[in-house]
DNA sequence: TTCCAGGGGTAGA
DNA sequence: TCTACCCATGGA
């Protein structure tokens, strides 16, 4: 079964879904003779499926054509709301033309962006904020490992797949999970905790991450709503904004410190306000520009 | 052993 | 608003 989605141009596909890092993190994949994404997803009603996303240039615009594996059949409302869930994964909506126009005064970064932006994201706003909360004061090797624990205990398995492979736990999955299995197979480390009140707070109903999602709330108020997330605090809520498509503000940790320190400082020991400032001209797209400032 | 990694919470000033 | 200290985990 194929679902197709038009996806505006200039899009580079391929380069826009890897240059996230979280085309590393389960339950996503790259399958890289296909020019793929893959993810194992649980749909609302309960059922698990595998996507295989991919994007074909037509003359005006890109087509996505996402392949649904492990269903025999899909209902209008499953369909709808797999279309829904690539559109958002892949930023579909989003407006990068500003950025675009404005990129073209250092033509190193122009030649770089072109059709890039889309970072990828996860279907849910509570995912992408467990995996942020994972990246803190750890390794990247580790983050990988306990998002893929995570995944691999607490996820439903996908049908017939072997071996077994898992979607993303819901709030209510990690929730009933309790701290034992968290503090002896997914180790988290002392983000257990962050995880499981989250995870408790959104299934309890008494907090609604998703409806951050479309919140026309100004930046400040956004980045102040998302500090009151226990585990979040200026770096992963700088993330966050950037995953909902407000690159206002850069977030700042030990690789863009090093980043700017390699590139920028020659020698000099700068300081966080420092390296901020060299930003400072790039109006409400500063996080993309760093972003693709350090990526090759 | 010690340090520290894509930091954050808390207490105290 | 700023600083010092603590925090689980695992690789270097």
């Amino acid at each position: 079964m194929n679902i197709e989605i038009v996806a505006p141009k200039p899009y580079d596909f391929a380069a826009s879904v890897r240059d996230h890092g979280w085309i590393a993190l389960a339950p996503f994949g790259w399958i890289a003779d296909q020019n793929a994404v893959q993810r194992v997803e649980r749909l609302n009603d309960g059922s698990v499926v595998l996507l295989i996303i991919a994007a074909q240039e037509i003359p005006d615009h890109v087509r996505i054509a996402a392949q649904v594996e492990g269903t025999s059949r899909l209902s209008a409302t499953q369909r709808r709301e797999i279309e829904q869930k690539v559109h958002w994964m892949l930023k579909l909506d989003e407006e990068f033309s500003e950025f675009y126009s404005l990129c073209a005064r250092d033509p190193e970064l122009a030649a770089k962006v072109k059709g890039r932006g889309r970072l990828l994201r996860s279907p849910t706003f509570f995912e992408d904020v467990i995996k942020t909360i994972c990246t803190c004061n750890t390794t990247w090797t580790q983050t990988k490992g306990m998002i893929a624990r995570l995944v691999e205990r607490l996820g439903d398995p996908l049908p017939s797949s072997d071996p077994a492979r898992h979607a993303f736990p819901t709030p209510v999955q990690i929730a009933d999970a309790g701290e034992k299995i968290f503090e002896t197979d997914i180790r988290l480390g002392y983000r257990n905790t962050y995880a499981l009140r989250l995870a408790r707070e959104v299934s309890e109903g008494q907090r609604n991450l998703e409806a951050l999602k479309s919140s026309d709330l100004p930046f400040k108020e956004l980045k102040k709503a998302l500090k009151q997330i226990m585990g979040v605090g200026d770096y992963a809520a700088h993330t966050l904004l950037m995953i909902l498509g407000r690159y206002d503000e850069i977030a700042v940790d030990s690789e863009f410190r090093s980043f700017v320190g390699r590139k920028y400082a020659n020698g000099k020991t700068l300081t966080d306000k420092d390296m901020l400032a060299l930003y400072s001209d790039w109006g409400r797209w500063k996080y993309l520009v760093y972003w693709f400032d350090s990526s090759s």
